[in-house]
DNA sequence: GGCTTTCTTGACCCGGGGGTCAACTTGTTG
DNA sequence: CAACAAGTTGACCCCCGGGTCAAGAAAGCC
């Protein structure tokens, strides 16, 4: 069985089917920049100015339209972020940059903060990029901590979960304090260094799975 | 004009009236602790054993609820937390212990979590409480301040913030990952103490009225 | 016990979001 | 240009949560 839109855009599509496709690409490239991947369909339907009932033949399911919409975007500026951030010479420059670039995105563009955190699992070639992502911060994060800046104890499942709360709160503070999640990111980072311990963590590093699993209640629960 | 359910205490009520609102404030109190202050009205009902429509006839609103059910305790629970705070002979231990405990209200309490950081602006004793609380963090900063330990430019509007995360955080791991929080805690912890500072911070501090804003969306938006 | 007043009930309204489908339009192709 | 297939539309369904209110039940008072 082939996913609705790969099926569809293999065939040939009618003229006019083509068309109404791109109007939806482009409105719902729109909406989820500006509100995130969860706006309503009927939503993103009337932006397109085209009746709901299309989008849904035309994608069947909101993953679909992710997958063909934001995906791309987000993969290019996320790789390219952790690219930069192993190119610094200094290790802890390159772990620094890495939160703060990612949580700027995250602050600048919903979508990316759901991709990051929110969790769309149904979205396939989303979760390819978060794969991605989840290597490459591995990498940036063990990088430091062979360099002796960054404090051994920190795992990527709780840089993911840095993540998850910054990308929250920027939301949340978006119109009333923008920027302000860079205090939050500030003041862990100066908690990250090596220098900073004081002891042992009081509970284990979360499991791949736990992690998941929490970030798919950060955005569900509220 | 007086308040629903301020004006009907008063006055006498009849007997299975009393009892319906009885009834109503266990069954509110049993599902704010366990699913936060924003479960359906229709659902207390239903536990409580009584029509939707008894509810909002005795109760009006859910702040009404609210102030009725969970002011009480959760200002106990926070003033206890607050003043053992304060009676640590290490100013620094106190603060840490603070941070801690509130955020491990609020991981065990959904309803607690609401009171600090989600913000129900019309429920009038909840906010009342929420100022006693805010003035007894500033005394806790203050007093960690003039210790030497706690980093002179944190302040009350950044505390709040952490809990605010800490606690939808707490929520998202409450069944993946209880305990998770702790982890962010402590990092945030390390970066908290003086010695961690490694330069000024990216942006201003917030204003109260912008820290308002802010946890008012913070559980609003998802 | 009857009569009044208070209270409860549940059907009903609203809007919002997800999703389906018969009837219609409009491309496309011979 | 006609006829068939492909695509579109919008009315319709669902469930949910908040909220109202006329009719009926129950308490209280004499």
């Amino acid at each position: 069985m082939e996913s609705h839109a790969t099926a569809r855009r293999n065939d040939r599509m009618r003229a006019d089917a083509q068309r109404n496709a791109e109007k939806l690409r482009a409105a719902a490239a729109e909406l989820f920049q500006e509100r995130g991947l969860k706006v309503p369909l009927k939503e993103i339907a009337r932006r397109a100015g085209v009746s709901h009932g299309t989008l849904y033949n035309l994608y069947g399911t909101r993953e679909a339209l992710i997958d063909e919409v934001v995906t791309d975007l987000a993969a290019g500026r996320l790789d390219e972020v952790a690219e930069h951030a192993l190119s610094f010479g200094d290790a802890w420059d390159g772990f620094a940059y890495y939160i703060e670039k990612v949580c700027e995105l995250q602050a600048t563009d919903p979508a990316v903060a759901d991709v990051v955190s929110g969790r769309y699992p149904r979205a396939e070639l989303l979760m390819a990029v978060c794969g991605r992502a989840q290597a490459a911060s591995t990498r940036i994060i063990e990088r430091a901590q062979r360099a002796g800046s960054l404090r051994p104890d920190f795992t990527s499942e709780d840089l993911l979960l840095v993540f998850g709360s910054s990308a929250l709160l920027a939301r949340a503070a978006a119109g009333a304090a923008p920027g302000a999640w860079r205090r939050g990111v500030a003041f862990l980072l100066d908690g990250l260094r090596t220098e900073a311990v004081r002891g042992p963590l009081p509970v284990a590093p979360l499991t791949t799975q736990q992690m998941y699993d929490v970030l798919g209640g950060l955005t569900v629960n509220p």
